[in-house]
DNA sequence: ATTATTTTTTAGACTCGTCTAAAATTTTAC
DNA sequence: GTAAAATTTTAGACGAGTCTAAAAAATAAT
């Protein structure tokens, strides 16, 4: 049996890796965890024992494909459950990311399906994410981030990267949200802000908050 | 903060104590979770120096007012996850009790409030069991058990003690739900086994089945 | 290429919740 | 009212997950 710790570990990899491409660092991972390095080391040799992950001593750790499947699962659920608390209960998308990472948790493949037959089957989540399937397989579409859109190029917000609130409500209050079509006008070269248009409605967004708005062209 | 583990022990003395009527021994709460007397004790200490229960060795344990509160607060969600599951995703009544215990541990007032909501309010769950309210507060009708009706007496099932699976698939099969009415016909002496009378249709049911059915009369 | 710095790992300890075995206390039996 | 039995508590230990401090390895600097 898999931990409530060790899953959140596993999904820390998974998203520090970019999908499992990349090999994560022990110090990168502690970051992530609000821990210290020396805990990632004993954890990392938990979930190498149980070849969720490979892990060569100073070299950092890469996901093993079980490991990225059971990852993808728990990251099927939290999205699902985020989708369940704005569709159903009215939450705004920047209310869910705390609640979910506890739901996220709960054992029982029943429930889980019959909460996705329940909201119609979703592909997407509140912030544009794409759900994974129940075997933890996951479609991506291609895509890049605006802080990378050359002046003049479209594209369509496809999700936001980072969950924090505060991100949420501005760009939602400036109309950034999945789906919507984004232009870029102007690159400002001194401190790479950027001039779009959401709407018919001119923005300034600035190259931090850009880079979390991921685009399909 | 209290834990998942302290929690479970709380719920366990509240129903145990019969809504804290009654005091709770050692080997009780043991034999109700699943452990060992030695490791009660511990717990023990711990839920009496957080003023959730009152312990004196020896002689069991007491729930504070605080510590039935706390419990009653579990129970709200308990509750209201199971009448979620059995109203919204299609969930049967006795298949809902062990993902409403990982449930139930879920923090956010926000959540269980908007829940609550999304379910119209609900005052009983679908075992028949009143959901207490935001505060931890209960208003509990006069029942008693199907064993303790006499002959030619009815009643009106409102709700089933016994959470097992097993029992909540017979009592479906039989017809007796909360809500429908209940007339003793005979008790057999030999094996206080009772003949009723339920939806018009003679049922035979054991002496260990009637304490399970609670009746308003 | 040797030293200095950064990163990672090990060693030892702490808390939480659990256990077994032994001691203390209460209850029951005679 | 004392002995036997049952219950409860203490003592000491263990695994999971964390920590600090120190050692080891890798990387950067001169």
């Amino acid at each position: 049996m898999i931990s409530f710790t060790e899953e959140n570990y596993l999904k820390a990899i998974y998203h520090l890796s970019e999908g499992g491409h990349k090999a994560v660092l022990t110090n990168e991972l502690a970051e992530a965890m609000q821990t210290k390095a020396a805990s990632v080391t004993d954890m990392i040799k938990k979930l190498s024992a149980k070849d969720l992950i490979d892990y060569q001593r100073y070299y950092g750790v890469k996901i093993t494909s079980l490991g990225k499947s059971t990852a993808l699962k728990v990251i099927r659920k939290h999205r699902l459950w985020e989708t369940f608390l704005v569709q159903k209960l009215g939450f705004t998308w920047d209310e869910v990311h705390e609640v979910a990472e506890q739901l996220e948790h709960i054992q029982s493949p029943r429930l889980i399906n019959k909460l996705d037959e329940y909201l119609g089957f979703p592909r997407i989540d509140p912030h544009g994410d794409p759900i994974p399937d129940q075997h933890g397989k996951l479609k991506s579409q291609p895509q890049i981030s605006l802080d990378q859109l050359e002046p003049g190029k479209k594209g369509v917000i496809t999700s936001v990267k980072d969950s924090d609130p505060d991100l949420l409500k501005y760009l939602e209050k400036i109309g950034a949200k999945p789906g919507k079509k984004i232009q870029v006008v102007r690159i400002e070269n001194y401190d790479k802000s950027i001039e779009v248009i959401i709407e018919k409605k001119k923005v300034f967004v600035s190259k931090e908050v850009s880079k979390n708005i991921l685009l399909s062209v």
